[in-house]
DNA sequence: ATGAAAGCGCTAACAC
DNA sequence: GTGTTAGCGCTTTCAT
């Protein structure tokens, strides 16, 4: 309700002083004007007008962020540490969930650069659609025109400078960390297939075998989204079909939590009789039983260096893209290969009535 | 780039035209008029600066949800939630975690009233802080006198509308649960007592328990924040106090979740020798070992009625709140009774041996 | 049905 | 060091 020129006539000066003081330009102002306008902003509680702002300086202090589901516990971790961030650099974070739905991303993009936000933040990993590639290619274009940072935290186009994890290298390790355990049958909870980081996960769980001679095999890899309920029921495929595996690595924490919770029904010990491993390192493995051996993702600091990055952009700089590393954290689900080739028939039994019974608790 | 005034002079009419046939007004325009705006608008790509419409409109189609902590399984629901119903109604979320800390939430009031959202979401409890809630009323006031909607989803503000649970009744319906299970000796582990929700369930637990002619003994109750590691925590403590109790309530899921590890690690069986419920029914109840017997709440409902009541109230309408119902739903981490009267000193002494160790897992 | 023009509240030249 | 003024891009009277 009350404006710039309020304070303005209240202290006696003109708009432009009072802009320059509360804007907090290092334009030179008098001590004492400047203590002027800010006791008559004080004094009428006189709040600046954002929209007014950006609509003159074409920036608005705002920095969306796209994140797959928020409801994924990973992915609050990631918005929760992108909002201290950014909070820390004076910017307000807007999120949104594209459900990896390619259309609702674009008209997201295309929403959010009418709200003129400074950047945004892709913390999903790309979709790998065609003509959405096409699109989104376009609307880059646009915020790069316009002087607005575009970064990346997962795996996405490559044009765009971003601080990620070596996927790849991350599941290898934890390959190879199962393979010094000694398991040989080794099966994978992969994630969708048009996801890359998913993709590039299974390409480490793939080559870390090969390197270890041991050759790959289909069956012992089966698609599921990157939920709970994914890994559950994806887990009772899994050993359907590779009953020999003695050690299952999960594309997300969220899976293999999840692929607990059929196996604890029948009866199925881990890591006792089968190793179950995750991916991310959320903060919720430490809770779990058995707690979940993972791959830490050093979320918040990646985080703080997604947001320099944006930063540097905003100033105009060209930064390089980095990549964090990541580590093997062991817990208690994974141990050493259980001696019998198989399941027991039993257990089978029970991951097949499990789900029959609709994947009730 | 492109502005409205470029759209009107490539389609030879007024930029109050455009405006007209863009902004989804109900101003007459001719047909053959408004196909020439819209070729027009589609060949350059325009994008209307919502900016210049909000500074103008002073509406800007941005809700604002407030929460203590997005990273909270709960609260990553809760958001995800809000995401989906204010999309359905054409708005956009931004979001804020508070961390209960009051200066910061207030400090997030004004910079949202900076940025003339529509209206702002309390999804968080209230603090009960004095110079907070006065700070608050002053800003609320603002929000009030520019027709801005202001509404509740958790125990806040009385003045305020909102769609909630009774904290209060469902706390006691868990109770009355373990009651019929047979359970004498009921414990709790509540949430932080400057949170109004925690205290409206404490409340229930200990009227539940008088109802039932049992002496609510406040040794039997231990406040933690609301998250694993203070359920964690917490729950030795408690036992360490109460190695009596039977059963033990948890305010929160995450609380509960969190309290399973050193119960685990300690060798005592859930149920089986200890009973334990949570609060919220977040997705992870489900999946974790055994599920988790808690008190639902229909978190997509309430959200809908919450942008319901945002919608009416930014429509002129003074709506008045509403409590939706919440019930127990049981699963595996309650049953009847143990029959020795305290839990074994083997039990207790490996649960402080947990703690001490650091609460490793 | 359409256009001209006056702002919304702010910042940024430019003048003094 | 301070004031004047011209917009930013849009919506909205008010004419016509």
């Amino acid at each position: 309700v009350t404006s710039i020129s309020d304070v303005a006539r209240s202290a006696g000066v003109s708009s432009a002083t009072v802009s320059r003081v509360l804007s907090g330009s290092d334009y030179p102002v008098r001590e004492e004007t400047r203590q002027r306008v800010l006791a008559a902003a004080g004094a009428l509680g006189f709040r600046p007008n954002r929209l007014a702002r950006g609509l003159v300086t074409a920036r608005t202090n705002i920095i969306a962020v796209i994140v797959h589901d928020i409801s994924d516990p990973y992915f609050a971790e990631v918005v929760r540490a992108f909002e201290d961030e950014a909070r820390a650099r004076g910017y307000q974070l807007v999120i949104s969930s594209s459900d990896r739905d390619a259309d609702r991303e674009l008209e997201w993009l295309e929403l959010l650069l009418s709200y003129r936000v400074d950047g945004v933040i892709f913390a999903s990993s790309i979709i790998e659609d065609r003509s959405y590639q096409t699109r989104l290619r376009e609307l880059l274009d646009h915020y790069r025109t316009e002087g607005r940072a575009v970064v990346r935290f997962a795996p996405h186009l490559a044009a765009i400078p971003g601080v990620t994890i070596d996927h790849r290298a991350a599941a290898a390790s934890m390959i190879d960390y199962l393979l010094t355990l000694g398991h040989r049958e080794i099966g994978m909870l992969s994630g969708p297939p048009d996801l890359r980081a998913a993709r590039h996960r299974l390409a480490g769980y793939r080559s870390a075998l090969e390197a270890a001679g041991i050759e790959p095999l289909p069956h012992r890899v089966v698609e599921a989204p990157f939920s709970s309920d994914g890994g559950a029921h994806a887990v009772v495929d899994l050993l359907a079909r590779a009953p020999e595996l003695t050690a299952i690595f999960a594309s997300s924490d969220a899976m293999a939590i999840g692929a607990l919770r059929p196996l604890d029904q029948a009866g199925v010990a881990v890591p006792k009789q089968l190793s179950l491993a995750g991916f991310n390192d959320v903060g919720l493995c430490r809770y779990v039983t058995p707690p979940l051996t993972t791959v830490h993702v050093p979320i918040r600091r990646q985080a703080s260096e997604v947001l320099d990055l944006v930063v540097a952009r905003l100033a105009g700089a060209t930064p390089r893209s980095r990549t964090v590393g990541t580590e093997v954290v062991v817990r208690g689900s994974t141990g050493p290969p259980r001696r019998e080739a198989e399941l027991s028939a039993a257990s089978q039994r029970r991951l097949q009535r499990w789900a029959a019974d609709g994947g009730a608790p």
